[in-house]
DNA sequence: CGGGAGCTTGATTTGCTTCAATTAGAGTGG
DNA sequence: CCACTCTAATTGAAGCAAATCAAGCTCCCG
């Protein structure tokens, strides 16, 4: 199927038309012809950017999309009753959020921006309609979500059975191969979240997290200042995540196929 | 959408055609005709009963097929590379296995019967096709899926940040509503997996398992026999789960549209 | 030059794991 | 049918990792 795609003669215009709008994720790994992709990218919205701490849909809202991140990033959280936020993902660019709205009709969790963000809208009730026509575009849904469980399988494990120490070396190496995936340095990035948001997420508290900071520094795998990340030892980071956990292998072995 | 099907004059017959061959989870929230139920019905093979250890599907092996439970009980693991099992899911009578190998083209994880256990094969390949005929299974599919990236979520966060009472206390109400949505009693019912298993899931050592058990026993919310488990008092479990944290509920609520 | 939030650092406590036995159960063969 | 064996489950004691409590620090913004 990756194999067809690389001797269509159209594919670079694919993706181009893919990368404007952010939608690698539902483009590039399959082969979509160059017509279903200006269909697909007909009934994408672009939505003024958000400013940090804007929300892009809340829990309980009716779904009425999905939506791509084209710059910037966003946090999805929930909130139980007691007020506690609890942040569930973050979402890099070119990745989509909103997938976890479609059994229920309405959003069961909420998405804010981390910092300035600019978004792109898909209507679901028209991306379905064309699913219909587009049996490759039907499919990639399908496999979207289907990494989507699969990778929060992988994350539910990294956090559930792992050490403070693993969870974070495993936090950043994802992050590194998901900024990859989008050509951006894999070695050098901007942290778009704080760390008490960052911990949150781990399940760590804030005081941990920075100690853990510390230590990575200490030992010479990376430099820290502030929310500025440089990995000098990916290997050692890798390898301290205790090998099984790797939800960002297969978001690059999705990447190999395009 | 629900209402809809409350009106059509077949939904009963859709339902017992769905119940028979364990379908619940794509038919029965959905409003198919009948010959689309006929349709789905037709592709599905039952498989030959498993016994306890036997293997459904293998990690690495390439997936051809979604599984429906009808009867018994299995676990969705990984095997790290030293060797080490983690559970990642149990599958009751009624739900859906092999989601997670859509993306991939193989299974991720490893499935297999923790109990004597009769499945339903569901060939992806004609599901597929099946689906570009019918808008209401395809739809239902991504539904499915959304719903187990939201449940998944749950779990994630439940394991990750709760207590090891509050993850007893999450597990054993979630069960309790499977069962009950599978008209099983929702107050005392036959754990499928032993404790070392459930340990492993909660990502707890069978130790502490074991002593919390003893502690939910001596406070009189439940009573154990072995595997044999009654809820004593449901709204004190419920209420140490710490509200968040509830797969189950979403479950019911799709359970409630039937 | 304050003021405040985010981050870091230190001291103490708690909860879970680990180690170490013991007990209970399930299956087996005499 | 009962002793025997092996594995699963339980229980106790000790150790450790992370949370919590409590200050300081630093940077940003007025």
């Amino acid at each position: 199927m990756a194999e067809q795609t690389m001797n269509r003669p159209n594919i670079r215009q694919i993706r181009e038309a893919c990368r404007t709008c952010s939608l690698s994720d539902l483009c590039l790994p399959v082969a979509l012809e160059t017509e279903d992709v200006d269909a697909l990218d007909g009934i994408v919205e672009r939505r003024k950017p958000l400013a940090r701490g804007d929300v892009l849909y809340r829990s309980g809202r009716p779904f009425g999309a999905i939506y791509a991140v084209r710059t910037g990033a966003l946090k999805s959280m929930t909130i139980s009753e007691d007020g506690e936020e609890q942040i569930t993902a973050f979402h890099l660019p070119g990745e989509l959020l909103g997938l976890d709205a479609i059994s229920f009709g309405e959003h069961p969790s909420t998405a804010s921006a981390l910092e300035t963000t600019s978004i792109c809208e898909i209507p679901f009730e028209e991306l379905e309609t064309l699913s219909a026509d587009i049996p490759g575009l039907n499919r990639q849904l399908l496999r979207i979500m289907s990494k989507e469980i699969f990778n929060e399988q992988e994350m539910l494990h990294a956090l559930a059975r792992r050490t403070a120490e693993q969870r974070l070396a495993i936090l950043l190496t994802s992050l590194s191969d998901r900024f990859a995936r989008r050509g951006l340095s894999s070695i050098r990035f901007r942290l778009p979240m704080s760390r008490h948001e960052l911990s949150n997420y781990l399940g760590l508290a804030p005081e941990t997290t920075s100690r853990l900071f510390r230590r990575f520094v200490d030992n010479g795998w990376i430099t820290a200042d502030g929310r500025e990340i440089s990995l000098i030892d990916f290997d050692a980071l890798k390898a301290v995540t205790g090998g099984g956990a790797s939800a960002m292998e297969k978001n690059a072995g999705l990447t190999k196929h395009s």
